[in-house]
DNA sequence: TTTT
DNA sequence: TTTT
C-alpha cells in the first residue's frame, strides 16, 4: 500500500475527438482519450503556441459507473476533461516486425480519477445520433471496431 | 467514483519530531505527523527563508501495513517523507468556547499516498529507545496519550 | 531554483462567493477566493457528502495580466476554477488577544497556476452590476473594503 | 500566465544510470535522465511487479545553477529523485524514413521542479570517477559524445 | 483531432 | 519541531 515511487500524470484539456470504447474479452471496458493541452508563449516579440495530444486509456469493471462508464456516457469531441493517471509506455511491433513504442497515460483503479468539466446543460445529455444503442457490444463509439485482448494489453495495429 | 471536484495536497519534507500514534474506540489507528517544507529566496539581495509545518493526519485500517502502520513504524523525527493526501478544515471549540479551525492534510484511502525518503541503512530499523512495546495501545508514540474519538474527528484539548 | 522540499495543493471547485479584491498600499493585486470542493461516499448504505472551503490567495503584480488580474476580471460566485499553489498557515491575533491560525492556498509567483473552467460563452464577459467602475482602488469587488497591509500579510479581523 | 490547460508529470523514482549531459550550440545545457518508477500488486495470490522507465529532459540556462546544473552535479546512478515537468511527445524520424515518436518528461522553466532525494552524505559530493572534468563541454556525463541541436529540439540517432 |  |  505505501509505494516507494510515485508516477503521476495530471492533463486538464479537451477531447479532439468522441471517446473510442471497448471491451475486453472478459467483458472489461476500455476507454480511449485524445485530450489536447496547450501552451502559448512569447518567443522575442513572436507569440508561439505548441498543442500536446495525450493518449488516455481508462479501464472499466464490468459495471458501467467507474471512470470509464462516465467517460463513455458523458465525453464527447470538444469536452473539457480532468484527468489524474500514471505514465505507462507500451512496446509493439509494427508490421516490419520493428519494436515501437507508445506512450500513454492509464486510468486504472487506485489514484486515477476523472472529472467532467462540461457545463451540464440540460440533465442526462442525449445520445448524439451517430450512436446506435449498441453499448456494451464491442463497437466502437467513434465508429471503429475492435476487441482488445486483455486486461494490460491492446493489440491493435498502429495503436498511436 | 468520478468526482466532480479536486482537493489534494502533495508535502515533501522532513518530520519535526517522532509519529505521533493513537488508537480510536473501534481500534482504528491514526499517525498524526508533523512536516515541514521550507523554501528560499531573496529579497533585495538578502537571503530569505520560510519554514511551513503541515500537520498530516493517517488514517488506518486495523491492520498493521496500510499507510498508518507504515508511518508508525518507519517514520521518525528527522525523517523525509512524500505525502499525498487532501486539505480538511476541522472545528473545534477552545476553552473559552470559541470555534476554532485546524486545517489538516488528511490521508484517508482512496488516492492517499506516502513514500518513505530516508536511505533504508540495515534492514528493519530498531524500535528508538524512548518507545516501549506499547504499541496498539493508545499510547502516544512520542509521549502523549489519548484516544481520538473515532473516524473523522479528533478531540483533543489543543490541536494545533 | 532546485528545491528540497515540495509544498503543492491542487483544488479543482466552485467559487462559493465573488471573488474580494484588494490592493496593498504599494499597489500589489490580492485577490482571495473561496472555493468549495466535495466528497461523496457511502457510509454503510447511505450516502454521505462533505463541502470542504478553501480560501485562497492568489497575488498579483502591478500589471492587470497575471493570475489576480484574471481571477478578479473572469471569476464570479459559481465560477469553477483550477488552482495550483502552496499551503500556509498564517498566525495572527484576535480581539482577546489570543493566537489564532489560519491556513490559505497561496499562489504567488513559481508554480502556481490558475484555470478558468466555465464555457466562456459571449468573448469579453461584461462587469457584473454590483461592480462599478473603480477597480485598482481599494474597494473589494464583492463589497467588503479594505487595505490590505503589504506583501505577504493580511490584516483583516476574521480572516476565516 | 493563466493557462488555459494542464499538462504536469509527477515522478519519484531512482536514476537507471548517470545523467547524460549534453551542451546546444548556443550554450545550453541539457540532461537527460532515466528514471524509474515500479509498482507491485497482487494478481490472484500472486505477487506482481512493473517497472516503468521515464525519459525526462532538463533544460539549463547557460548558468550552471538551475536545474540542469543541479542534475548534473548531484544525480548519480541509483540516486532517488522528485521530479515535477510537462509530457511532451517529440517526432523524429528512424533510419528507414519512418515516422516515430518519443515521449518525454521535460522541465523547462515555469513549474518545472526538481528534488534531490538523497541523503547528502558529507559535504560537496566528489566527482564519480568515470567524469574527467570536462564540464562545460559537449562530452556525454556517462560517455556518450554529441552536440545537440538547439533549445527544443535533440537530434541523436536512438532517443528512447 | 481539441480549446482559447 | 525538521531539513539544506
Amino acid at each position: 500500500m505505501a509505494m516507494s515511487s510515485i508516477n503521476k500524470a495530471i492533463v486538464l484539456g479537451n477531447l479532439g475527438q468522441d471517446p473510442d470504447v471497448r471491451t475486453t474479452q472478459n467483458g472489461t471496458k476500455v476507454v480511449t482519450l485524445s485530450v489536447a493541452t496547450s501552451e502559448r508563449w512569447k518567443s522575442n516579440g513572436e507569440q508561439k503556441e505548441r498543442t500536446e495530444w495525450h493518449r488516455v486509456i481508462v479501464w472499466g469493471g464490468k459495471d458501467s459507473d467507474g471512470l470509464a462508464g462516465v467517460a463513455e456516457k458523458y465525453l464527447r469531441k470538444g469536452s473539457k476533461v480532468y484527468i489524474e493517471g500514471k505514465i505507462q509506455t507500451r512496446k509493439w511491433t509494427d508490421q516490419n516486425g520493428t519494436d515501437r513504442y507508445t506512450t500513454e497515460i492509464v486510468l486504472n483503479g487506485f489514484g486515477a480519477n476523472l472529472v467532467l468539466l462540461d457545463r451540464q446543460e440540460g440533465s442526462s445529455r442525449p445520445p448524439s445520433p451517430d450512436s446506435p444503442d449498441d453499448y456494451g457490444t464491442s463497437r466502437s463509439r467513434s465508429g471503429g471496431s475492435a476487441n482488445v485482448a486483455d486486461a494490460g494489453g491492446m493489440d491493435d495495429e498502429i495503436p498511436f
